[in-house]
DNA sequence: TGGCAAAACCCATCTTCATGCGATTTATTT
DNA sequence: AAATAAATCGCATGAAGATGGGTTTTGCCA
């Protein structure tokens, strides 16, 4: 049994070549390729595709926006995104919104089915500067961006599990004034106004 | 001139079965193996490699350890992590700690050169399931772990950009109180008794 | 149609936080 | 020796949050 493939795309060009290829390689079957994601539930449940690829920018609703709603009603479907750019802001995004792997278009001639296969087995295959994207994306920034302090960080840090101004006090031995003083400071250097403006930003931007 | 990879790892036959790879390989150069991490700072500002190939468990001081510790003096020295096991615990933590590629033991003998060199070219070279295991780690649980209701969620979300409560009940156009409501219900699902808690565990746990 | 969950609203009380002002001590650097 | 940054402590006040009671309305579904 050929493994399925259903194309989102809305270049022509590109979308006639990637259906040609698909079509022509021996174990896999084109189950569908269209020009946009309009319809994407119901293409998905006509078409009972193995593998899905998905261009990430389309006119209309984003590849972005397809994933989310594929998983929406198919957590596992593997979807593999096609962009040209790594630099795109939104590759991370689609990331988060569920893709299972992401192929910039220059490699696709050498790797689409690399990918395929690795996806089917359970991988996440990446063209390269992807994965650095996304590890980079786990890691905690170099540099100081704010420019905190040793106690600063430390009380971000304790401040970020939820504990009270009290129970910081306790925990380094500090007058719950000078807890103030450091969250104080630290307001100030993240510019915002609230623990929880502090936190967030503090997890976010992987400050603790 | 040769690339210098500088090895640590305890296990001694494979330490010296990776030696010997890297010293027959042309191109390649081995600029030391250790079997411990104790010394790491100063070995490498001794010999000065391109590339470090680190065990994940060592006794004594982890190779995670030992990335958290290189990357306090060096942010651009890549570093390969190996391991037996792809559900290690320890594999997203080392990843977070700076480490900049991921190979299973089992694909050194196939993949190490082409890790080392997609490394050094700005990649980020892991084995499939530790790429599937990074990806999921970034993405929405597909259950609600909580049972939160939708108005629960929307107001989770903003609550965790940093929303005071009067803030939310403009946005949402209800009352204050209601917002109260809302967040008592949250804190009792999320078993938490204060915004911070309820943010940390949102952003954590990728239920925003 | 009776029961139930979700969403909305109200009030009162105590606790915690945000912020402004001022001050001392310690270690480091010039 | 003076200057500076970091860390500490104190006080006072208004704002915001946490919690424990309630009630009503709506829509679903058994």
């Amino acid at each position: 049994m050929s493994i399925k493939i259903l194309v989102f795309e809305d270049n022509d060009l590109l979308r006639e070549s990637l259906s040609s290829l698909v079509a022509q390689q021996t174990g896999f079957a084109l189950a569908g390729a269209y020009p946009n994601v309009l319809q994407v539930k119901s293409q998905i449940n006509q078409h009972q595709p193995d593998v899905v690829l998905m261009d990430i920018d389309m006119p209309g609703k984003t590849g972005i926006e397809a994933v989310r709603e594929i998983r929406s009603f198919n957590t596992s479907l593997p979807v593999i995104m096609l962009t040209v750019f790594d630099d795109n802001i939104h590759v991370l995004e689609a990331i988060k919104a569920g893709a299972s792997g992401y192929l910039l278009k220059k490699h696709i001639s050498s790797k689409l089915f690399d990918a395929i296969t690795e996806v089917l087995d359970g991988g996440a295959p990446m063209s390269p500067s992807i994965a650095r994207m996304v590890i980079g994306s786990m890691q905690r920034p170099s540099e100081n961006p704010y420019q905190l302090t040793t106690r600063e960080r430390e009380i971000l840090n304790v401040l970020s599990t939820g504990n009270s101004y009290k129970m910081i006090a306790a925990q380094f031995n500090i007058s719950i004034d000078t807890v103030r003083t450091h969250i104080k400071k630290i307001y100030e250097k993240l510019q915002v106004h609230s623990q929880t403006e502090a936190v967030s930003k503090a997890i976010n931007e992987k400050l603790v």
